[in-house]
DNA sequence: GTCTATAACACGATAGAC
DNA sequence: GTCTATCGTGTTATAGAC
């Protein structure tokens, strides 16, 4: 039920087609994807639901087109990180640009972290979870302890959180902040 | 829109007052509040939706009577947290405290991180979020630096992630290594 | 490619009997 | 204190004209 466009002509944009991602992105990140119709999202493009139905199969179908692009590129840097030795210096490396590649993605990862209940039920929050499940177990080694475990895990989250917790602080300000304090709770990480 | 009950024995409790909250923090925990409906909530409890409007007078004040007992325990823990001196053996027993009492506001804490979108559109949610802040702003010191106000920011989020993300392991466990994470994060602080 | 019109359904909330 | 029945509204999605 996550397809791709039903009728428009296969695979090529029609413009439309990516105005309505844009803006549906807009209103899902800020409204919530449930709280979003697609009334509210026909009137902001100027045009009818039934417009959008001619572009998309179903609401499923748009926040799916939504996350494509993200999820391919966390499907590419996972597959990098996985061909990165598991030393201090390449655990550092991966998380500042796991923290570089997050920019882009700030409004999709806010869409995800804020609408748990939503994304259980749709196919790309499987995805998009699927792949933090990976990128964790691939950065905790085997027999790591708990606090160890806990470390990874909040070094992760913390890229998030700060991004849309403290808006008022320039851009390249917060990034080194995150990058510091992401990289002191992976220092403390003993990687064996 | 958030009041009591408003036909009930004024402040006592009648049993399926408490029934009724209890099942709603279940479900909307698992489902989300705008996927739960009443007519579920009804159903679980054996009775019909129209029961449910003796006990509350609409849907928001059985989210709002779920909420009560943990916001007025927060503002306990802050105006506590204000006594305490700006001294880093002081952050430690702070932390401490909190990780001890959140132990029981997991459901509730879980509800109110999941779901952004009715939060936002929610006195409770409202409420809750004014109360994280204030704590916020009371552990901050006056002219932190950026890294010092994510540490703080994290800090303080890692105790309600820990609790649902790492389900897997034993509670006492957990709790000592959230302690120890959120004291190293605290240690680097500068409380000046 | 966009429109009007509508189907089919679920929701929160209320009225009034018992 | 709980019931049946219903109101009014909003939703996703579809049918068919243009």
């Amino acid at each position: 039920m996550t397809d791709d466009t039903p009728t428009a002509p296969e695979g090529r944009q029609s413009g439309t087609r990516q105005r309505i991602q844009q803006v549906a992105l807009e209103l899902f990140a800020e409204y919530g994807y449930d709280k979003t119709s697609l009334r509210e999202i026909a009137e902001r493009l100027g045009v009818t639901k039934a417009a959008l139905y001619y572009h998309f199969k179903s609401k499923e179908a748009i926040i799916a087109a939504v996350f494509e692009e993200i999820l391919e590129e966390m499907d590419g840097f996972i597959a990098w990180t996985k061909t990165q030795p598991r030393t201090s210096t390449a655990r550092q490396q991966i998380a500042q640009r796991y923290v570089e590649s997050s920019k882009g993605a700030s409004s999709v990862m806010r869409l995800f972290q804020e609408n748990g209940p939503a994304m259980r039920e749709l196919k790309v929050g499987e995805q998009m979870r699927d792949r933090l499940i990976d990128l964790v177990n691939t950065l905790t080694p085997e027999h790591a302890s708990v606090p160890d475990k806990l470390r990874i895990r909040i070094a992760l989250f913390a890229v998030q959180l700060s991004r849309f917790s403290m808006q008022d602080v320039p851009v390249e300000e917060l990034d080194a902040a995150i990058v510091e304090v992401v990289f002191e709770l992976l220092d403390r990480v003993s990687w064996e």
